[in-house]
This record gives C-alpha cells, structure tokens and sequence, in this order.
DNA sequence: TTAATATTGTCGCAAATTGAGACAATAAGT
DNA sequence: ACTTATTGTCTCAATTTGCGACAATATTAA
C-alpha cells in the first residue's frame, strides 16, 4: 500500500464503447499539455474489488451507473514499463513527485471494455486530462503505451461476444428501430448484413419487445421501435 | 518490489488441463501439513513479462516448454484476501515471516488455463508443497481461496472457445484416433455427440492429417490415426 | 386526388449445415 | 466360416442461412 491508499503495480484501463453517426466510436482522454492521448484508466483502492474500481472510475468519467462491463485481458508485458511518460505526464501539470513515486513504478493493467448509450453520457476530464472526448474507431489519435493493442483486443473480443452475450443493445437507447440495431452490429463487426437474413435472425431470439411506429416525417412506411425485453 | 524481486500484490494461478480415462483432469496441490488444497500458482518477476511468469511456473510444475496457454481473467475481489491462510502454510513448513511479509497482503490473480498431453508431464511439487497430482474435474478437492470458482470459469471459457480456437487437440498426442478426439470434446462440453456428426464436422475443418491405421488387437475394424495439421 | 419514391415487414426458395440412423468394410476371436 | 465390435461413409429429413421479391405504407410532388 502507499499513500494514496491504492495497490502498486496494478493498474485498469477501459474501452468505452458508444455508437453515434453510424459508427463505433471511444473515449480518449487527453493530458495537459503533453499531446499524450490515453485510454480512461485508474487505480485500485486498497479495500476496494477490482470491478467497483472500474465501475468507480467510469462513474467520474461518463457520469453512469451500472454500465454493461466486461473485463477481456491483463496487459502485463515489460515493454509496457515507461517510467519517463507518467513523469511527462505529472510535470506537464506541476505536480510534486513527493509521495506518488509509486506511479513511475511498473504497472499491470487490467482492461476491460464499457458498452453505453451515447446520448447518456457526457465525457468529463479528470484532474490531469485537457479532455475526454469520443474518437471513432477509425480517427483514433495516436495513443500512448500499449493502448492502440487494447483497443485492438476489445473489439476483437466484442466481435468475439457478440451473439453470445447479447451485446448490441446496450449501445442504443431503450427505444429502438431494427435498422437502428442492425447498424450497431455492422459497425462492430465490420461489415454489411442482410436485412431480411438480421431481422429475421433477431425476431426468432425471442428477446425484443415491439412498441408503436416510429412517424419520421420521411416519404416511407415507418418502422416499429423495439426495446430489449429483461429476462 | 520486495526483497525478493517480485512485483506485490500480483499473483498467477493456473488451470492445466490433461486428458486420461476418458475425463479431464487438472492439476493440483496440496501444501505441507495444512489439508490445503490449491491450484498451482506463483508471482511475477520485476523484469519478467506476466505470460513468462506463468510459462516459468508451468515449466516448473510439469516440465514442459511450449504449452498451449491461454488468460482468463484476473480475479480480483477483496473477499480474496485472506492473509491468515499464507500464514498457515508458511508456518506450517517453518517458515520465517521475515522477508515474506508481501505475501500476507492483498493479491490479485491472472488466472490462465493450459492444455498439455498428459502422458508427457511429471507433477513436480514446489518447495511449500507435498504433492501435485491430478484431479478429475468431478472429484475435486476442496479448493482454497476462490480457486473453485477460478476452475469453473476456467472450463466455461475453454467450452466457449473450443470451435474458435480448435483447442482439442491440445490435450492428445501428436498421433491419435477420431474416437478419441471425440472423447475430449465429449469431457469438455459434458455431453455426447453424434459419431458420424462429429467425424464429418472435423474433417471439413481441413486441418487434420491421416496416418495409417491403428492396429489395436481389439475385434473390430481399425481406426486411422490423425495429427494435426499445423498451418 | 393521384402518382412517385423510399423504406419496411414478410415471404419464398435455393443452398448450406446439422441430426440421426443405416450399411458395408473390416480385425480379431470362436 | 461365423460372430462381434467398431469404423468410415452415406443418405435423408430437418433446420438454418443467404438473397431476392413483393405488398404495405408514409410522405412529397404533380
């Protein structure tokens, strides 16, 4: 323990996922004065599971409880210990290295990844960020350490999960249309669907509710909304 | 770091995974005097990447390089840390708490799982323990700790990857029988499979090799012998 | 009012995959 | 030769998937 009252060495970092415009898109943190971008991370109390420190921590950033949260790998390779960048990082914000020599220390990291509905959320710096901000998958900035390999690594463990678990609906609103849903997994998975082929797939799941039309004000038949019936 | 050059609060535990008498077996140990049961584990060199920390513990437990190894997840509860338990085993080999004290406070744990050809391996014990043998999955042990619970995720991620990953042929030998192949899918998933399902199925995949036949002095038609094809 | 247009819900059909049994072809033992 | 257990493969039905087609809207334009 140190003086902050976190665990050494151990560190987490997340991959939030939002979708907006058609596409997949993440939030990246940016340090002062430093050009350094980074994935929203953290820290784990001494008395606190490292889950709740997660959640903790994406509470401060996105302002959300009880998010849709995975956890997918330990980031644990020497190559990752760069003592110098987090020594950038606290004199680009005047900050004293007295008591917090534990954060030049080697860290593992813990990463997990957050589906959230994009409207919910507004992104909120912490105290040595500039910004945080949604970056679609294919504008990211460069990133910092070995962050671009994580974020490879949550999309493919999303693809990897995403019949399985069930995850498209938790980046959308409560009400949905089916084209809106269908575009989700596009977007995750990288490529055109079939409309007849998705809908039909989605309906014989048994797990959506279908509500009142949607009027668009557009020249065409108006689609139903759905919402993802709870077990 | 402590004294004796492993990072703190970060441990490994394994799950190795061998195949005999038609059931999946894992390895496990028992310490000195304690009645404690667990799984094989250890902790991680300062300079030591965390996937070489588990293969140099694998390597020390079973003897082999190489191994099929995959991370799960990382345990990380508060409920966990259960100080009094190391003190326990290390007292009981009369051990000096001198120097050791890092190993009374709080870990979290990189679990991984191994898959190794079972005739191959030789369980060695570590210095802390009497034995280290082979448990069916259906007959183990009272495990220490939350190591049952890190078991249980273990042989769901396995069942989870065992199409995506062709993960069976791990735990064979270099030559073996379709039937056998089909028993380590059967121990894996828990359940039966159809014969001429099952056949059909793998060899589509295109990645297994016929040998010649198997003479087994059993009265019935001999089998071929399979490898598996690497890419 | 009627026609044109874009999009939706659903259906039909062919292709591909899966589930389950059947049958001939063995290796021994009797 | 006859029996038995097991293997490799096949067939056929059932199910799932890929892809296009069609009727049913909602709105705008003529």
């Amino acid at each position: 323990m140190n003086s902050k009252g976190y665990l050494k060495h151990i560190a987490y970092d997340s991959v939030v996922f939002g979708f907006s415009g058609e596409k997949l898109k993440i939030l990246i943190m940016k340090y002062h004065n430093t050009g350094l971008f980074a994935l929203p991370g953290g820290f784990v109390k001494y008395d606190e599971d490292l889950n709740d420190a997660v959640r903790r921590g994406l509470k401060e950033r996105t302002g959300l409880d009880n998010i849709y949260l995975e956890q997918f790998y330990a980031f644990g390779s020497v190559a990752r210990y760069k003592p110098e960048i987090m020594e950038t990082i606290m004199k680009a914000n005047n900050q004293s290295l007295e008591g917090y020599s534990w954060l030049l220390d080697r860290f593992i990291s813990v990463a997990y990844y957050a589906l959230i509905n994009y409207e919910d959320v507004v992104p909120t710096p912490d105290a040595l960020s500039d910004s945080c901000d949604w970056y679609a998958l294919d504008e990211l900035p460069n990133l910092m350490l070995d962050h671009a390999d994580i974020v490879a690594k949550a999309l493919q463990t999303l693809r990897d999960n995403l019949e399985r678990k069930l995850v498209g609906m938790n980046l959308l609103p409560t009400l949905f249309t089916m084209k809106e849903l269908q575009k989700v997994y596009e977007a995750i998975l990288g490529e055109k669907l079939h409309r007849g082929t998705f809908q039909r797939k989605i309906l014989s799941l048994g797990i959506l509710k279908r509500h009142e039309k949607q009027y668009s004000g557009a020249a065409h038949k108006a689609p139903f909304l759905y919402s993802f019936e709870q077990k």
